[in-house]
DNA sequence: AAATGCGCCAACCGCAATGGA
DNA sequence: GTCCATTGCGGTTGGCGCATT
């Protein structure tokens, strides 16, 4: 058992062959065949172990090998193989002529694997990654999370005449706002919570608390509730710190905004500002509507399919189908509950922003 | 321009299976 | 039946090159 013995051997070449390597392998095994393997390196001039050898003839000088990318037919082929016999590379191998297992494998787990995830199937099990009920019940989840003393709902009309105006110019409408828990009872750590988007004048939907999720950064481990009854136009004295806050930081405002959508959508919070009165022409609004019309869309979308395994690909418009949803299981807060609703591509996109905005909120409240 | 991250893939490693003495 | 050398297989690693920061 254990190490074959021609390993514990001195001198013996590991890693990358040489062409020279190659040339001597090639040459021996054409005139003599392989033989018995543990006797090719001695009878070749080889400084490798028979093992070794046999590897880089199967995978590399063999004459019948197929070289190049994988046609389609060939893609279908593994992935239909896969779901029949698993990661049983040989057997698969076998069917398709010229190509090693280990060439197989590598394509399996380098592009196909990511490519099924994409469509919304599992590579393991070779069916949907999440059904329908499976999604409903983690949207229970995330109305239970948005209800719980985590994040708390306040009511109220944004005031364009007080402080609030600059501070939260996200929409200028009036309407539910959506605030993150308190990590601490201190106030230097919610700063944050000032950044919140508002919602529409109805009632939130859940995409929308998806959206005020993502946009807050409170991770909190033990939430406190922040306040129930937010109102712009008389804030509570926290508010009233996290809206100053805002307004004596015009600078980092500006910058946090940029941050947050990303400089090569949203530079200034000024040109936010600007536009803030035209709802037809506020970027950022447009934004929040861009998430709210894929997450509705998906939702409709589901609503309206029960199978949803190759519909998601072929029915649904491209942008949409890349989103995929997954179960909410035993994840810290409500912020990475809703995150892991996103595709990972995107919820990549939107931690950078956020961690970028956090750190930029703390080091100035320090 | 340098550092860092990431994907790809050739090759390695360990274990199981096989077969001969 | 047992031992041991050899072969086969699948998971994993490490290095290279390209992309991004």
């Amino acid at each position: 058992m254990g190490r074959h013995s021609c390993c514990f051997k001195q001198k013996l070449r590991k890693g990358l062959w040489s062409p020279e390597e190659d040339e001597k392998l090639l040459n021996y095994i054409t005139r003599h065949g392989h033989g018995c393997w543990s006797s090719v390196p001695k009878l070749a001039g080889l400084q490798r172990c028979g093992k070794s050898c046999r590897l880089r003839w199967i995978n590399y000088l063999r004459p019948d090998l197929k070289r190049g990318a994988f046609s389609q037919d060939e893609e279908s082929l593994i992935i239909e193989l896969h779901a029949a016999l698993g990661n049983r590379w040989s057997q698969i191998a076998t069917r398709l002529p010229g190509r090693t297992d280990n060439e197989i494998k590598n394509f399996w787990n380098s592009c196909l694997k990511k490519k099924l995830r994409r469509k919304g199937i599992d590579p393991t099990t070779h069916k949907p990654l999440v059904t329908t009920n499976e999604l409903h019940q983690t949207l229970n989840v995330i109305d239970q999370k948005l209800t719980s003393s985590e994040v708390v709902k306040s009511t109220g009309s944004i005031n364009n005449n007080t402080h609030d105006h600059q501070s939260m110019v996200v929409s200028n409408q009036s309407g539910p706002w959506w605030f993150p828990a308190a990590t601490t009872t201190t106030t230097t750590t919610n700063q944050n919570a000032a950044f919140c988007f508002s919602s529409s004048n109805t009632t939130p939907t859940v995409s929308d608390q998806i959206v005020s999720l993502i946009s807050s950064m409170s991770t909190s481990s033990s939430p406190t509730p922040m306040t129930s009854n937010f109102n712009p136009a008389a804030p509570n004295n926290w508010e009233l710190q996290q809206l100053n806050y805002c307004n004596t930081v015009p600078s980092q405002t500006n910058s946090i905004y940029s941050a947050f959508f990303g400089n090569n959508h949203y530079t200034e919070a000024s040109q936010i500002m600007n536009t803030n009165n035209n709802n037809n022409n506020n970027p950022v609004l447009d934004h929040h509507q861009d998430m709210k019309s894929w997450a509705s869309e998906i939702l409709h979308y589901t609503e309206q399919n029960q199978t949803s395994e190759t519909c998601l690909e072929t029915e649904v418009k491209p942008d949409i189908a890349k989103y995929y949803w997954r179960s909410a299981s035993s994840s810290s807060s409500p912020n990475q509950e809703a995150a892991t609703l996103l595709h990972d591509a995107d919820v990549e996109v939107y931690g950078k922003n956020l961690q970028k905005l956090n750190s930029m909120v703390f080091d100035q409240s320090l």
